[in-house]
DNA sequence: CCTCAGTTAGCACGATCGGTCGTTCTAGTA
DNA sequence: TACTAGAACGACCGATCGTGCTAACTGAGG
């Protein structure tokens, strides 16, 4: 349950007290910057860009967070949730544990295809960009990239025990994998803007889940 | 030939007149740009901060180009040319058109552990910047993405056709899916900096060409 | 050796960056 | 109803951005 749930636990627990209104703002402020992120980038996401963009002062805008950082770590967990929201909470109806590995993969293509972040996938986007910033937001994400790795491993490893996959087959080498199949569709669809990537992405896990059966 | 080949044909057969030494100035700014931009980023690498890194002023470095998009396009095309020096052409020396595909694949999971560009893969970092900023930089960029992947589909289909891999698998559906474990064990190895990643993209593309064998 | 085009540096510009300030307004509470 | 704390604002800070302009220096062809 702990490291399974992709989004944070809470808001920090704040011990700050805030008004209604405040949280709305916030949210609305923290949902466009995990937008424009993916387009923008996490440091080339300007705050000045970002409250133009909301239709509120810079200034406004600034005081709900201390820091840019403290911008971007928000940022990065409300991503994490519409993530959660859009790809892993869809794919844990699925009947079977098998059908879960691919229901995730179908969801993660699904959420790339629908444009739920403009600019691809927000890891993806984010995690090329900060791998080489250290510091606490590359720490974030790269948490991040590990718990939905760990997630896609766990799916693999409940198709084992229920014996539909191959239980020879190494689960994080699988994962591996399939992340790289979905990445690649990402890629190949936001830069060359052709949903062929999407397809061969979607052939490719298939064919290499199809192999990996029992 | 022409397509095949990754660099550029010539530096855009300029007209313009160079000095000897403006000519070592001019590589010496573009090696630095090549191997900072994967740390900076394509933006976030100012001129300045280049300029100081060389040794240079800001204004005699920027006297090498137009503009900060020329600069740019120049990183590219060098960054190709190291790319193909430390990837392709190596590869080319290769016994037999299988193990061709395997070398250019191995040459690539070298070119990352040896962190040839600091920040990992330079077409990996520049394509997920770039991806959402239209223009001619862009274009550049998505244009090397074909040229590469066009490389590994050619090479596949030459193993085919040497008949060393099954006829029956689509060329292009396998480079992708190589090229996505490349990337995946590039992204881990960057932003986990955990080798495991590079070894994974080793033991993935290697097991899926043996099951592509003839 | 002279000349000229190619380097290179110094300086300054307008714009924008993240961030701070004092101030006003208002939602929530007692 | 009176008080308080959060929310939002506009003005402003120093720093840095990309980009010009100008002048001094120098390598190479005549």
């Amino acid at each position: 349950m702990s490291a399974s749930e992709f989004a944070r636990p809470a808001a920090t627990s704040s011990a700050r007290r805030r008004r209604a209104d405040g949280e709305r703002s916030r949210a609305t402020i923290l949902e466009a910057a995990a937008r424009l992120t993916t387009v923008e980038g996490l440091d080339g996401l300007s705050i000045g860009r970002l409250a133009e963009h909301i239709g509120m002062s810079k200034s406004g805008l600034y005081a709900h967070f201390g820091s840019k950082e403290e911008l971007q770590l928000a940022t990065l967990d409300t991503a994490a949730e519409i993530f959660t929201a859009e790809v892993i909470r869809p794919a844990r109806q699925a009947a079977g544990a098998l059908a879960g590995v691919e229901a995730l993969c179908d969801a993660f293509i699904s959420y790339i295809e629908r444009k739920v972040f403009p600019g691809g996938c927000f890891f993806a986007a984010a995690s090329a960009e900060l791998d080489t910033h250290p510091g606490p937001v590359k720490e974030r994400l790269r948490e991040l990239q590990r718990i939905w790795l760990d997630i896609l491993e766990r799916r693999i490893a409940a198709a084992q025990a229920a014996g539909e996959l191959d239980p020879e087959e190494d689960p994080a080498q699988l994962a591996f994998e399939l992340n790289g199949m979905l990445n690649m569709g990402n890629s190949l669809f936001v830069l060359q803007g052709d949903a062929v990537g999407l397809e061969r992405a979607r052939r490719g896990f298939r064919s290499r889940l199809a192999a990996a059966r029992a």
